[in-house]
RNA sequence: GACCUCUUAGCUCAGUCGGUAGAGCAACGGCCUUUUAAGCCGUGGGUCCUGCGUUCGAGUCGCAGAGGGGUCACCA
């Protein structure tokens, strides 16, 4: 990055960071700095009569400032939150030499810098806990302003908010909206306590392969990869649950693992293309008992985070306090349209999804259509938590048979704010039943479904060793995330969403431009102009050209020798 | 992938009928020793997302493209 490609305001930061240089000072010194206090606990603490808090160092970013002749306010933000801090020129300068006042502070620190403070807390007349400065130590220099965002009475005013901004660099996004960073914490926080909660019941937290070269455990198109050495394809995962499997088969008792998965599909606001889901598997249980386990589960979840089981999203308020609703799947449609489908073969049931304006093709069964009925006309009404229990058989290759519905499955999601948040089951282990139930999902992919599971014949040698009655279940942290943090995105409970590259405008180097006689302390000027390739020069019109060079050289006080017009003319051949 | 919509100063945004761009904050120069988005006076800062077109003249109109957001489709 050159000189002159830079902002008015990033010149000045530069310069700056030079004179704090050359005052002996080191902006990006070595030496560790002891913090000792934090904003936070500073003003939650702090006790005017007993007067601690004396003589403690705190280290932040400078936020605001406001300077006064020999004293100044300035606000520093740290880790937990921001204080104000009080800097007058004879408290850090105490003998003749005022510079670090008058200089380093008043003229050569900026919004964004981070310094390090040494004083005692003490209260201001109207009434604010302060540090006093006794000692003041540059930290880091920054040389890119920050977003100016000012809040009153925490009223927001100019805030932050280009959604790619935030979310391209985010690192700005978490010093300057305070919110955002809480629902980091908050996600990490759900996180720590589902693990808590898995760990007391003796779960065994595990990790099993990313690279795949069979992908399976759910419908989703993978991304693909290649191994060179063994000249393989590979994909990412897009589930864990038969590796999962495997580890029960081996004879652990239950096994867990927070497990990023990829799904090589459409992204918005509840998809992105890697994401987060705890799988957890135990021997010996069922589907109803894991319904228990997940209410209790998550019951804990929004107490550990909000003290409390209901939890504000958008204009609902969800309670997740135990017992959660319970239907099975044709209760919930009869439920919500009226319709008893219970009995339905798949002529009536198309005809049913059409008069309910639901579109349908031929490539739906029987269990897609019910499953379209379901998704299109109950999902989005389940605001407090519910179970749907009992799916059609077609659309869950590894449930098990229901033990008395026949065409159904031992199977259950959790529905919340109107979105799926788990999915379980009494996991099959009948290995015959496995091996039909894969080979009816070829048939599917052939009938056009590229999303139908693969074949895993080495997951199904695992099953024919046997694999005692287990209950599985995928629970989505993401999207648990987006309700405990009434988030409306996925991707503001994601640090890094995945975006679209900037473009990136093709720039000719240095020489490029000398090979055609143009002299180096130019080129740069040239590319602010807009030329950034010697090509592009062809275009140019060489008279304004030579104009704006001669006017950038001038204004910015260069001291370069300026071309004759006709230097420029030939620059532009 | 389709449709709708947005893109102007470091940030948040104005910009009328087509006439070479404005505000607040931030920055810079002043005044000011406890301020509360501190204030007051002054100054500088722009590839109006990119390209092409219409026009004497485009931030503004048209077309194409890029990126973002929303809705739909697919999915969790």
């Amino acid at each position: 990055m050159s000189y002159t490609e830079l902002s008015e305001q990033e010149q000045l930061r530069r310069k700056s960071l030079e004179e704090i240089k050359k005052l002996g000072i080191n902006p990006y010194p070595a030496k560790k700095y002891d913090v000792t206090a934090y904003s936070k606990d500073i003003k939650e603490n702090y006790d005017d009569e007993k007067k601690n808090f004396q003589n403690i160092s705190i280290a932040g970013r400078i936020m605001t400032r406001r300077i006064m002749g020999k004293a100044a306010f300035a606000e520093l933000q740290d880790s937990k939150g921001k204080i104000q801090v009080y800097i007058s020129r004879d408290d850090i300068c105490p003998g003749e030499d005022k510079t670090l006042y008058n200089t380093v502070f008043k003229k050569l620190l900026d919004l964004g810098d981070i310094i390090g403070v040494k004083g005692n807390v003490f209260i201001t007349k109207t009434g604010e806990i302060t540090v006093k400065a006794k000692e003041l130590t540059v930290l880091t220099k920054s040389v890119r302003p920050l977003p100016v965002v000012k809040e009153k009475d925490g009223k927001i005013y100019d805030a932050f908010s280009d959604p790619e901004q935030r979310y391209r660099m985010r690192y700005l996004d978490l010093i300057v909206n305070p919110h955002v960073k809480e629902t980091f914490i908050n996600r990490t926080k759900l996180t720590n306590s589902m693990r808590e909660y898995l760990n007391t019941k003796g779960y065994l937290e595990v990790e099993t392969p990313i690279l795949q070269p069979i992908y399976g455990g759910a419908a989703a198109r993978p991304f693909k990869t290649h191994h060179n050495a063994l000249n393989q394809t590979l994909y990412l995962r897009i589930a864990n649950e038969l590796y999962l499997k495997r580890l029960i088969v081996g004879g652990f008792d239950g096994v867990y693992e927070f497990s990023k998965d990829f799904r090589n599909e459409g992204m918005d606001r509840f998809h992105n293309p890697e994401f987060t889901q705890m799988e957890l598997y135990v021997a010996y249980k069922d589907y109803f008992w894991m319904m228990d386990t997940v209410e209790e589960m998550v019951e804990k979840i929004a107490l550990d985070i909000h003290g409390t089981t209901k939890v504000q999203v958008g204009k609902n308020t969800i309670d997740f306090k135990r017992p959660w609703k319970r239907y099975t799947m044709f209760e919930a449609i009869e439920h919500f349209t009226g319709i008893d489908i219970s009995e339905m073969e798949e002529e009536e049931l198309r005809e049913t999804a059409e008069k309910l304006g639901i579109e349908t093709d031929k490539s739906m069964g029987k269990g897609k259509l019910i499953d379209e009925i379901f998704g299109e006309k109950c999902e989005a009404q389940l605001i407090q938590p519910t179970f749907i229990t009992d799916y059609p058989v077609e659309m869950s290759p590894l449930a098990k048979k229901h033990r008395s519905k026949d065409g159904l499955v031992e199977r259950f999601e959790a529905i919340c704010n109107g979105k799926e948040i788990c999915n379980a089951y009494s996991e099959l282990n009948d290995p015959i039943d496995q091996r039909e139930r894969f080979e009816e999902q070829l048939l599917l992919a052939q009938r056009g479904d590229d999303e139908a599971m693969m074949l895993d014949e080495d997951f199904l040698k695992a099953i024919d060793y046997g694999m005692p009655p287990t209950s599985g279940l995928g629970i989505g942290i993401d999207r648990l995330t987006m309700i405990m943090t009434n988030s409306d995105s996925i991707q503001d409970v994601l640090f890094f969403p995945q975006m679209r590259p900037e473009k990136k405008i093709q720039i000719d180097s240095a020489d490029k431009y000398t090979e055609k006689g143009i002299p180096e302390e130019w080129v740069t000027l040239i590319q602010k102009l807009g030329f950034k390739t010697v090509e592009s020069l062809k275009n140019a019109k060489p008279g304004k050209l030579f104009n704006d060079l001669c006017g950038l050289n001038k204004k910015g006080k260069l001291g370069l020798k300026n071309p004759s017009a006709d230097d420029v003319k030939k620059w532009c051949e």
